[in-house]
RNA sequence: GUGGCCGUAGCUCAGUUGGUUAGAGCGCCAGGUUGUGGCCCUGGAGGUCGGGGGUUCAAGUCCCCUCGGUCACCCCA
């Protein structure tokens, strides 16, 4: 057994599985990028209050945070969602607005692990602060639902909601509080005694107790006042108007206490286990104000790249397999070793991929190194080959038996050019899954 | 934080009611082919049986503890 190992709920993503993530990467940032959005890198650990922000209440803060104090006595924490750092950022240096920005960087809860939940998990995101026009909700939900469709998932489903804002959700608040009271003795054991902390909590709660006891509890929906109402209508005809498939849910309170008007959550059909969330995110017009901003509406996703990839492993797209090889050429030298040395050298100033072997091994086991790697050509240099101030090349996947051509070291570049181009598969895993 | 299941080679696993030097497939390395991969054949390297303690003449196998993995609850991405 190794000494040492990944921290539990981490793991280390390497190849070929790693090429998977740096399309799903290269997909995401081409969306977000094209639609005007830019990227933020912010600090992965922040004042611990810039978190706390986003809700007191929630277990994401309260208990799953990765809290520590620095040599300086500053208490910190690492990044356990995206926003909060947006926002704070936006607050500290007050761009333009509207400031649309997109994101992706792991975040960081200590929970127990299990399929699909790591303490260290990976969420691209995008933020759009300083407008509450309806249109910036439909384009920022509309992004997440191409992002899911350009990386080949069918079987994602799109849940909206309208949580209401500062006027009419105190209203409902208190009809909610007024229809639990008088029920408070059928709720679960857990929410018969903190019912009135946070009543919309209550009504995602899975017990069969809880379900049955608010299956005709009133929904905010129904409490909508005359600004958000028609808010949530255009929300939705924006979304019928792109032909993006979604179903109202009126139960569907989000994890954070920041949300307001327009929330929205992505799951997998594809699934198996029990966390089949992809996604979610929604408006939070109060939150740049909490964090000492100006009053400034603000709307944002984020998607669990990690569970979007245990999606495509169901659903059998972006599949490693389907990766083509990376590399152009690989060198195979027993003369020496001086040919391998300065011909690959001088292939990637040429700007193609080559790779080479190492050791002064034998031939034939250079050339199962070069099958290996998934090169398209091998160059064979050996004694004769140097005498003669020649290359061979050969075609890794010609049938056996196949002629190999040999070409002046001067013409090898060129000669490798034209037989590259006439196959197309053998342009790299990026960009052959690109189109 | 709570619970179920599981820890034997790099990987996937076998190991008969406890009984000699712990096995296979794949992978890796080499040879068969004094200069040619993929198929085949042969050989080799690689394991303190997660760790600690206990029972026993004898423990990979039984018991306890512990660490880790995994799945579920909870929560969420």
């Amino acid at each position: 057994m190794a000494e040492f190992r990944t921290p539990i709920g981490t793991r280390d993503i390497l190849p070929p599985e790693s090429a998977r993530w740096e399309l799903l990467l290269a997909r995401f940032a081409r969306i977000v990028e094209a639609a005007g959005y830019g990227l933020v890198i912010s600090p992965m650990f922040e004042d611990v209050e810039v978190f706390q922000r986003v809700g007191e209440s929630t277990d994401v803060v309260r208990k799953e945070m990765y809290q520590f104090t620095d040599k300086g006595g500053r208490e910190l924490a690492l990044r356990p969602e995206g926003t909060a750092s947006i926002v704070r950022a936006f607050v500290q240096h007050r761009p333009p607005t509207p400031w649309k920005t997109w994101y992706a960087a792991p975040s960081f809860r200590y929970e127990r692990a299990q399929a699909g939940r790591y303490r260290q998990h990976h969420q691209g995101g995008i933020e759009v602060l300083g407008t509450d026009d309806p249109d910036v909700d439909v384009e920022v939900i509309a992004l997440a639902w191409e992002f899911f469709a350009s990386v080949g998932l069918r079987l994602v489903t799109l849940k909206v909601n309208s949580l209401g804002d500062a006027t009419c959700r105190p209203v409902y608040r208190e009809a909610l509080r007024a229809f639990l009271e008088a029920r408070q003795d059928q709720l679960c054991d857990e929410h018969r005694t903190r019912w009135e902390e946070n009543p919309l909590r209550v009504l995602d709660c899975k017990k069969p107790e809880c379900v049955a006891a608010t299956a005709d509890a009133p929904h905010q929906l129904d409490f909508l006042c005359d600004a958000c109402a028609p808010h949530f209508a255009r929300v939705k005809d924006g979304l019928a108007a792109l032909g993006i498939p979604y179903v109202v849910d009126a139960r569907l309170v989000r994890g954070l206490d920041y949300y307001t008007r327009t929330t929205f959550e992505f799951a997998s059909r594809a699934l198996e286990s029990a966390q089949n969330a992809l996604g979610g995110g929604g408006r939070y017009d109060g939150l740049v104000e909490e964090m000492g901003g100006p009053p400034t509406p603000g709307i944002g996703f984020g998607i669990g790249l990690d569970r979007t990839l245990l999606a495509c492993n169901d659903e059998g797209v972006m599949r490693i397999e389907d990766l083509s090889p990376r590399l152009d050429v690989f060198v195979v030298d027993f003369a020496g070793g001086d040919g391998a040395r300065d011909i690959t050298f001088r292939l990637r100033s040429a700007g193609l991929r080559a790779d080479r072997a190492f050791g002064g091994r034998s031939p034939k086991s250079q050339l199962k190194s070069a099958d290996r790697s998934g090169a398209r050509l091998a160059l064979i240099i050996g004694p004769d080959e140097v005498a003669a101030g020649q290359v061979a090349i050969k075609d890794l996947r010609a049938e056996p038996g196949t002629p190999q051509h040999v070409v002046a070291r001067d013409a090898l570049i060129d000669e490798i050019r034209r037989r590259l181009v006439s196959d197309a598969s053998t342009v790299g895993p990026v960009s052959n899954l690109e189109s």
